[in-house]
DNA sequence: CTGTTAGCGCTTTCAT
DNA sequence: ATGAAAGCGCTAACAG
């Protein structure tokens, strides 16, 4: 490995005029200047950003906690933070978690031990207390579509109980008064956060709707519109918490010659490729994940460096329809 | 910022004591290891890994350079690798290069610098001369889903040309003989391998196929159908090279009426989760993405550790057919 | 078994 | 403008 000192040794001045010309350019003389990047060309010296570190007490790093890398949505929040924080200097380091609440625990210390600046944090598997005294002993951390009260403002994330209500609103409106909702478990909040928007507006509006949890996978959607159908005959619409359960529904619907959307109307939630592949194309209800990324890799960095006035952060982003054609108008 | 210094302090030993009680706990003495374990949770005491490395020279970590992150391909390519680094006591440090040759380049400097002790690279935007120059400069690097015969075994990918081949054969084996293939934009090398493989096979089978060159996007396929079924209307079966393009073309016949599989069969390229729900669902063919991205790992942490023997590591993986409803057997 | 000492590669006063 | 020296947090001989 070759060295500053190599290249001091090289250039015929001392280790800390390479350091100079290399940080501070302009305080160096030409002459010089150019004899030490002479000398770091022919050698290919490559600074060793880790001393660099350590030196400097900084190493312009912004840690990220996801649960996987093979889904689109860590995908796309992954993306926007990535942008975003590189075009602020900084590198992202990204840890994945297998969906364990132990790979919670394991990334949050080795992000730590790496000694990042700052880190941005999506855990599902952790409860609001222990998540809560992580982020009171780290001021300088962020947390990513969660929300917890009383570190209001350092959660970016997307409003979930607008994001059903949303949906509620957009069956009423197409004329839908018999209503279902398929969820996904309910231990996560934000199953909980768009059940609730969603029951509340349609409550509001007079109507009830028919609740039932399933699992966000395909095959759950199959199942929960068939037990739907059984048990509640008249229901004109439906709302999945996700798309793959909407897939699925749409499948069983097919094979049961029941049309969507004309026999039946779907909407969902997120917006994968699935969405407008399906058929009919599905009618569903997306969030800016990257500009969800983008902002907590911004907040992130901001806490990072200090800057105290964060106010032009968005904290709280917005869900909105895509119309495609699984929701019918009905009289 | 607490430090070594600081539990060496409290526990009443010195810095030395306190790094073995951590690196070598069995051979410091059961009481003065309890009292720097004491020291250590009492002052919540966390390693710098950084400082460490330094000390160690040894970063274990291992770059990885993809071209985005909010895509299933790169997203499993990912996943395989992160999993086998970690299960090797690695990390993973993972670096996008937004699909521009610059990136390329500042992605290798920046992993580098970062003192990698091996990294991962799969680049599609630089030629083979400079991929060449890396890997010669940097002996432990390692090239995924690419391929360099002067590197062939630090190349770990998949055989495009099989891949193709694959292809031909099943469509041939279904009774096809008046056969189309579009390809993806032929600068990728992944483009000619698979039209190689694909066109070679038939023409030892005694047919010509009709090939057309597309860009990989579902556009791109809905287009190249129709230039194909005015040009060919004789054509009973098509080669995609991907799966997105096989979604449009399958949306083109379905606006024309043009029944799919009874009209025109279709095989696809990767299998991404829309294959299985377009109607009629795809057939298609599936590369081991997270196989590949482990072995690339594997073979990126042998290299990093002076391991010689690494013939136990696969280098060339085998896509294989997944078949659906999208190819009809024609007599 | 434990402490002392000398670095790892770099930055940063403090002089000159 | 440049150099000498100290130090970032840790590890690794080398003594004892």
């Amino acid at each position: 490995m070759v060295t500053m000192a190599d290249v001091a040794r090289r250039a015929g001045v001392s280790k800390a005029t390479v350091s100079r010309a290399i940080s501070q350019p302009e305080i160096v003389d030409a002459e010089t200047r150019a004899l030490v990047q002479a000398a770091i060309t022919q050698l290919d010296y490559r600074p060793n950003e880790i001393a660099r570190g350590l030196a400097n007490r900084s190493s312009k790093t912004i840690g990220i906690i996801i649960n996987r890398f093979d889904s689109l949505y860590y995908g796309s929040l992954l993306d926007g933070a990535e942008k975003a924080i590189a075009a602020l200097g900084f590198k992202m380091l990204a840890e994945s978690t297998r969906e364990r609440a132990e790979g919670e625990r394991e990334a949050w210390s080795s992000l730590l031990e790496r000694q990042c600046e700052a880190v941005v944090v999506h855990c599902d598997s952790l409860d609001d207390a222990e998540l809560a005294n992580w982020m009171h002993e780290r001021p300088k951390s962020v947390l990513m579509n969660r929300y917890l009260a009383a570190f209001e403002d350092r959660c970016i994330h997307l409003d979930n109980r607008r994001g059903g209500a949303l949906a509620a609103k957009f069956l009423h409106a197409k004329g839908h008064r018999n209503i279902a909702m398929v969820t996904g478990p309910s231990k996560f909040y934000v199953v909980r956060d768009r059940s609730a928007g969603f029951t509340e507006t349609l409550l509001d509006r007079g109507v009830t709707p028919t609740v039932i949890e399933s699992d966000f996978l395909v095959q759950g959607g199959y199942d929960a519109v068939i037990t739907l159908l059984e048990k509640e005959p008249s229901i004109t619409g439906i709302f999945f918490q996700n798309d793959e359960m909407a897939a699925g529904a749409i499948e069983a619907c097919r094979e049961r010659g029941i049309i969507v959307p004309d026999d039946l109307s779907m909407i969902g939630f997120d917006d994968i490729p699935v969405a407008q592949h399906l058929m009919p194309k599905l009618t569903t209800i997306r969030q800016p994940l990257r500009d969800i990324g983008a902002a907590a890799g911004c907040l992130a960095h901001a806490l990072a460096t200090g800057v105290t006035d964060t106010s032009d952060i968005q904290r709280v982003f917005e869900a909105e329809v895509v119309e495609r054609a699984s929701v019918m108008e009905v009289k």
